[in-house]
DNA sequence: TCAATGGGTATTTTTGAAAATATCATATAT
DNA sequence: ATATATGATATTTTCAAAAATACCCATTGA
């Protein structure tokens, strides 16, 4: 008689804590909490309506992502951004998505082609219809980009440094978007020649526009002057 | 009048949960609390003295070093192992350490010479006193081991490379520990062998060395047949 | 025999409040 | 005037119990 329908049969049903836990990190990421913002506890209750204990949980986790600083009994903020930790970020991106793109392209099969290509499509077409400085649709180019560089080292066969790299992607993208800085018209093109250089598997070539896609958006965050 | 002395002047007082925490990952990595044991909060309570929510935070904490995993709305258990998590973990130990070398081995000074010499001679030490199973002293033998390598790389000139390093360093250790192998000679020989190439500044023969010494370990571990 | 249903127990998740600690402004002494 | 103590307030840390959910096992119906 009674018919309860499980919420979403199939899918994991998201606890409140790992609803809060996702927007907290989001909002970090995308600069709406400011590197060095204290968390009052109070405050993050009303605006994620979660109780102090879930927070707690929430920041611990956020804290060992290295997103958050737990300060002895002082409680917490949002990591601060310096210069110096950028080009650390940077170059550890560089170092694991260089390694990873050579074993990807050294055993991707024609299914993981089609799914570079795909990935590709759709962030060409997003880095298209946004002008230079039009941020209205940062969060789906933010998705666009991270699926891409995912994607192109998807076949590297290690969970773990696929893991690795994700984790670095982020906090990378985080001064990108501090910065406020999207290159629209020099990102894409590096995008292409990744695209290029992924179909011919020419690992070596792939690293160099790497290096010069990492590099450049470091260089053009430091120019923004917001990082010091 | 009242003369209350302050605990520990200048020193962090450390609290409850960072207790817990620090002997929870200890126990994980040296294999008291077993790969895939379900983790019981109510267990938990006893044996660490810590509240439900303290502990909560705790293996949250530990949930995003991939030291436990939490599964939906179905409690904590303590991360699996597997042969390929394994091999993972090594390759990527093995990346991070060969570059963390090559920059360190670039950069280091006298001081940085002095701080190998003294670290190697320690690990030496205890290695000689170890017979090939005497596993009485395993946990000095893991921190001097941890140090040496630590201070190999210290004068890379990244913190971020040298915290990924260590998180990456603890999961290898936690194999080495399961396995409860402990390749003496061997791994004395190499430790040597990196001491000489450092003083040389040769990363290429110390990369050599390294790529032995974990490749070795690896094996090591997995002749045991306790990994599967 | 097997799958589905139901209810009781165990476990996890979330909450709000108590205890501990830090912060800040004010007063006091040197 | 500077520095140290004092107390009031704010914030963090810890706890134990309520709510939600999963797990287990007996019972029912095909």
């Amino acid at each position: 008689m009674k018919r309860e329908v499980p919420p979403q049969a199939g899918q994991t049903v998201p606890t409140v804590g790992e609803g809060a836990y996702r927007q907290i990190r989001s909002d970090i990421i995308f600069g709406k909490l400011a590197p060095g913002q204290k968390l009052r506890l109070e405050k993050l209750k009303d605006a994620y309506g979660a109780s102090v204990s879930t927070l707690r949980e929430i920041l611990n986790r956020l804290a060992s992502e290295a997103l958050v600083v737990a300060e002895g009994q002082r409680g917490f903020q949002v990591a601060p951004v310096s210069a110096a930790n950028l080009m650390e970020i940077a170059d550890l991106r560089l170092l694991l998505e260089t390694h990873a793109l050579e074993q990807s392209f050294a055993s991707g099969d024609m299914d993981w082609e089609g799914r570079v290509v795909a990935a590709h499509h759709r962030l060409k077409a997003l880095e298209a219809r946004m002008r230079d400085d039009d941020h209205s649709e940062i969060r789906s180019w933010k998705r666009y980009d991270w699926e891409f560089h995912q994607v192109l080292i998807s076949a590297c066969g290690s969970e773990l440094l696929m893991e690795s790299h994700a984790d670095i992607f982020d906090k990378y993208l985080r001064y990108q978007l501090v910065a406020l800085s999207y290159r629209g018209d020099i990102s894409a093109q590096e995008h292409r020649l990744l695209l290029e250089h992924a179909l011919e598997r020419d690992a070596a070539k792939a690293s160099e526009v790497l290096v010069r896609h990492i590099r450049g958006g470091v260089e053009h965050a430091l120019a923004t002057g917001t990082i010091r």
